[in-house]
DNA sequence: AGAATTAATGAGTAGCACTCATTAACGAAA
DNA sequence: TTTCGTTAATGAGTGCTACTCATTAATTCT
């Protein structure tokens, strides 16, 4: 504590520059919250203003206006969240299972938060070139993960690279997004694992057992094996028919 | 022109009935096309009053408020597209062809339409059990037309049934939303085609002449066991279903 | 035609995001 | 410590917007 000049703070006084900081984020965390909580569009400047304990002017000190709000507090959870699946990426060592981690990551996110992720929709895109928009090359930065899972598997042969890289990220994050839509209205739990399986699988071309379509398994006669496939088959056929009865009117 | 009691009406003369339902549509159609030309937030109700040749007040007696008017609006642009998916699935006579068909409409209208269908976001939710929500019925009744097809086709034997039926088709809707984003930014019609072939081959599980690749080839004996297994499993799952059931609405 | 019912109007209201003249807080120089 | 220039904070005020409601107009009924 010797060296830092003449100057003597104690904990509790703040030098200028701190004070502006730490305003800046109880503008930004106050607004995070209200925002998950009650929405954009329900919520009122006046209100994130009293939480975050600042007057209503000194919110536009700080950002230039409500939308320019709504974009910190979606780039911070950009931030956030990449930061995670990079993490959590690196931590697994087969394809399949960073494949799973990020599809559970990005589905238990995007539930928890999803008031934030609307602002995806709700904000208007920033006029000027969309390509080189902050929220845009914050996007980016976040499915890049995933490309690199994708890039990385394709490379050591764990997937194979029948479909183009970018759709197959659409595929990837449009699905989770959609499906989260649905978990909502079902039960949450189970469906998540059921979901997350399904789409690697699908990713990854893990088609498990249904190659039967294939010309080169064309009726193959005889053996024991066969007649077990036969009857799979059957059985396959009949559960399709069943489970699509029950689940839709 | 006869028999319609006493009641003379000259063409440009509209019974009260008529009227009603004239400005009705009228207020609708310059709503819809307001919306999808500015979107909804930065539309007003006087822009809407003014385009449907009205006063401002008018547009309460007929909609409660600005967002049951955005509901209208989006329920109008499910009921049309529905009835377009369900026209051009008939006309096709293969699974792939239905799905192509499809795919290609649903990205279509929602690159056109894209403001519309940014409503579903923005508006909040009808609090009431969301499942018997319009727009939830709407939605449901829209994408049953890709239930339809999924289910034909599995029964028909051109599709596998391994995957849940719910979990596909919030792969192909999913998918084609985020896609629509994705292609907005890129070059537009080339990539559709490309988005359409491909989720479709991944929706109907043709992976091309690539599986040789998987593990399950490696040793066939495997494959049979492998059907029942999961055969039993979604037994198993069909049984607990039918338990509980009613859980599913 | 006159009465009764229904539809349409637009000035008025409340609530919102945002501004700006004023005040307070700070830090460096005296 | 006091002074003073600079930066930060304030909140009453502004304009715009969705929405209301007392009044007026149109239509049907008797």
């Amino acid at each position: 504590m010797a060296a830092r000049s003449g100057q003597k703070r104690q904990p509790a006084a703040l030098t200028r520059r701190e004070k502006v900081e730490s305003r800046e984020t109880a503008i930004l965390s106050a607004a995070q919250k209200i925002f998950a909580a009650r929405g954009y569009g329900k919520t009122t400047t006046a209100e994130i203003a009293a939480a975050a304990d600042v007057a209503e002017g000194t919110l536009y000190l700080y950002y230039k206006n409500k939308e320019a709000l709504g974009r910190a507090v979606l780039a911070d959870f950009y931030r956030r969240v990449t930061e995670n699946a990079r993490r959590g990426v690196e931590k697994c060592p087969a394809t399949r299972e960073k494949l799973e981690f990020l599809a559970r990551h990005h589905l238990k996110n995007v539930i928890r938060e999803r008031r934030i992720i609307e602002l995806v929709y709700i904000l208007e895109r920033e006029m000027d070139s969309y390509e080189g928009g902050q929220l845009y090359q914050m996007n980016r930065a976040y499915v890049a993960v995933f490309d690199n899972v994708l890039r990385e598997g394709v490379a050591r042969g764990e997937i194979d690279a029948t479909m183009t890289p970018w759709i197959t990220r659409d595929i990837f994050y449009g699905s989770l997004e959609y499906a989260m839509r649905s978990m909502l209205i079902r039960d949450r739990q189970k469906s998540l694992e059921q979901v997350v399986s399904e789409l690697v699988d699908l990713v990854m071309r893990k088609t498990s057992p249904t190659e039967d379509n294939h010309p080169s398994f064309a009726n193959r006669t005889g053996d024991a094996a066969d007649r077990v496939l036969d009857a799979a088959r059957r059985l396959e056929r009949l559960l399709a028919a069943q489970e699509t009865k029950g689940e839709y009117k």
